[in-house]
DNA sequence: GCCGTTTTCGGCCCGACTGTTTTCAGTCG
């Protein structure tokens, strides 16, 4: 059973409870858990079968219990017993916008509505408003929700970082212009880089809040807005990106900042920290509950010292455990962009690149990198763009012929190849070709739907290979478009850091493979992460950013980057 | 239902907004 389907119980069941009108800490406690496993880079699965669920933050004795039931007879107990008080299409409706618990649990006794067919034809008979508590608008409310529902690829389905980044730059940089403006910055998930984001949060200090708003919404990428306000303004962008627009006093910029930089879980666990410290933490400021004094801060970094924290870097502020970090000194000093020196994953039109050797060459060298290796794909890669060995070995030659040429100490050309793992975990290239490589990434990418203990054993094969350096985008997966396929990544990590493979944080946004928390286990189990962009083009050279926010995200160091390192240095990493 | 450098029991963020109410409950982020 996957950690989502298992997440998707206990959160199912913590619907149930809450219908059933259970007190709401014991509902909260259900869609905390269900968060934490669903994020859990290891198998929830295996860790309760092994009788350690309680491992999970969030999993005590009675969920831990509740977990063994569904892996043993497929359902939980207390789930099939309110299934037969409540239908389960009941469900369904408490997670129409607007509507709710409360609200579902109320129309079902008064109404008997079951199912969203239910709730659509009560709003469509004007049976809603009939009901204490609720009247006429509550029924325009859930026809125009359910009409949002109905329609295909809308709804609260969250975006690729990488397609809203650029709307909240360009978004942020055009405020910044406007005359009335002091500050401008970017918030939330775009902030943190997250993998995903459901909007775009901007947050500014203006002379005329009013003026500022009506520039943002007469900006050319806006197609619709609330009503631009003091405070700031709500709006629509033409390709459907949510874009909330906040405006305070400039004393506190830095509470607000740190109020939409978010997560949720890191702002709830730092309040909860700072009540029991007697002090009430919100967007507006920071209030001592004896004195009613309240503290404005300007920056972010006064929030966190007033608080008693190191400062957090916002990559980091996902409820991992950064706050103790902080407050016992413990953070880490995050991997820099800055501290890359060569990128070990990059195509040319030899495959499927759109770039050839000499631009690619010249890209990486004038990115001020000491080393870049060009890695085609290798002879059994399907859509015509497979490299046959004769064309590898002309490779290898061309590649001596351009250090000879352009190279110098400060940059050095690698010729290497990203080779296809097959069934069985071998290579599609002869040892001894394969031998004369500089820098070998071996990727999966055929036959994903294999056992995971398959999966598992082709992957730790290659890893054996004395001649692959890099596993490359070890799950496979392509965020929103297609799951992990099933692998054991700590096996896998223990089989890297046994071998001195190495593994890659593969930069395109599209992966971001390893994730964070696949990252920060392999790390912490001794492989050396490597950062690669597996560029096609010289203009996605750029995805480096991607793999170092996903590295930062991840806790990673410079010392745990093996390309921050220099030549002289990442050459002893190489295990032939 | 979980959790513990103030607690193994008694706590469990904070505020905006909405729609329904005449002071607040529910929902959301």
């Amino acid at each position: 059973m996957t950690n989502a389907e298992i997440a998707a119980a206990l959160e199912e069941l913590g619907v149930l409870y809450e219908l059933d009108g259970a007190v709401r800490y014991r509902v909260l406690a259900y869609s905390t858990a269900g968060k934490a496993i669903r994020e859990s880079p290891v198998s929830v699965e295996e860790l309760a079968r092994a009788g350690k669920a309680t491992d999970i933050p969030g999993v005590g004795k009675t969920l831990a219990e509740k977990i063994d039931a569904l892996l043993d007879t497929g359902e939980i107990p207390a789930a099939v017993k309110l299934k037969a008080k409540f239908p389960p299409t009941l469900v369904e409706v408490t997670r129409v916008p607007g509507v709710g618990p409360k609200t579902a649990r109320l129309l079902w006794d008064e109404l008997q509505v079951a199912s969203l067919e239910d709730l659509k034809k009560a709003a469509e008979e004007e049976k809603i408003r009939d009901v204490k508590g609720l009247g006429p608008k509550a029924e325009e409310n859930v026809l125009a929700a359910l009409e949002r529902l109905g329609e295909p690829g809308e709804g609260p389905g969250r975006l690729l970082l990488s397609t809203v980044r650029p709307i909240a730059e360009e978004l942020a940089a055009a405020l910044r212009e406007h005359p009335g403006a002091h500050r401008v910055e970017v918030a939330g998930s775009v902030r943190r880089w997250a993998e995903t984001c459901k909007d775009i949060d901007l947050i500014a200090t203006a002379d005329e809040g009013a003026e500022l708003a009506r520039f943002l919404v007469d900006h050319a990428l806006i197609a619709a807005a609330g009503k631009p306000g003091k405070n700031g303004v709500r709006a629509q962008t033409h390709n459907g990106v949510s874009v909330d627009l906040r405006i305070v006093p400039p004393a506190a910029f830095g509470n607000l900042l740190q109020h939409f930089t978010g997560s949720q879980t890191h702002n709830i666990e730092l309040r909860e920290d700072a009540v029991k410290r007697g002090l009430s933490v919100s967007e507006h400021g920071i209030t001592d509950t004896e004195t009613d004094e309240v503290t404005l801060c300007e920056t972010e970094h006064e929030v966190y010292e007033r608080l008693g924290y190191a400062y957090i870097e916002p990559e980091l502020r996902e409820g991992r455990g950064e706050l103790r970090a902080a407050r016992d000194g413990e953070l880490p000093e995050l991997v820099e962009l800055g501290d890359v020196r060569g990128d070990l994953h990059a195509h040319t039109t030899l495959s499927d690149g759109r770039n050839s050797l000499a631009e690619m060459a010249a890209a990486g060298r004038d990115r001020g990198y000491a080393y870049m290796a060009i890695t085609d794909h290798s002879a059994s890669h399907g859509f015509g763009d497979d490299v046959q060995p004769d064309a590898l070995r002309h490779r290898i030659e061309e590649v001596r012929a351009w250090n000879e040429e352009h190279g110098s100490r400060r940059f050095r050309l690698l010729v290497g190849s990203e080779i296809n793992i097959g069934l069985d975990g071998s290579l599609d290239y002869p040892d001894d070709l394969v031998a004369e490589l500089d820098w070998v990434v071996a990727s999966v990418h055929t036959s994903f739907n294999v056992a995971e203990k398959d999966m598992t054993a082709r992957v730790v094969a290659a890893i054996e290979d004395p001649n692959v350096d890099c596993i490359g985008h070890l799950t496979g997966r392509l965020i929103n478009r297609r799951e992990p396929y099933g692998i054991d990544v700590e096996a896998v990590a223990e089989a890297a850091a046994r071998t001195g493979t190495m593994i890659e944080i593969n930069g395109n946004p599209n992966r971001r493979d390893l994730s964070d928390r696949h990252a920060r286990l392999a790390a912490d189990a001794g492989v050396r992460i490597v950062l690669n962009t597996d560029a096609h083009g010289v203009d996605t050279l750029d995805n480096m950013t991607y793999a170092v926010a996903t590295a930062r995200r991840a806790w990673l160091t410079k010392a745990e980057v093996a390309n921050t390192r220099t030549w002289s240095e990442f050459k002893k990493l190489l295990k032939k």
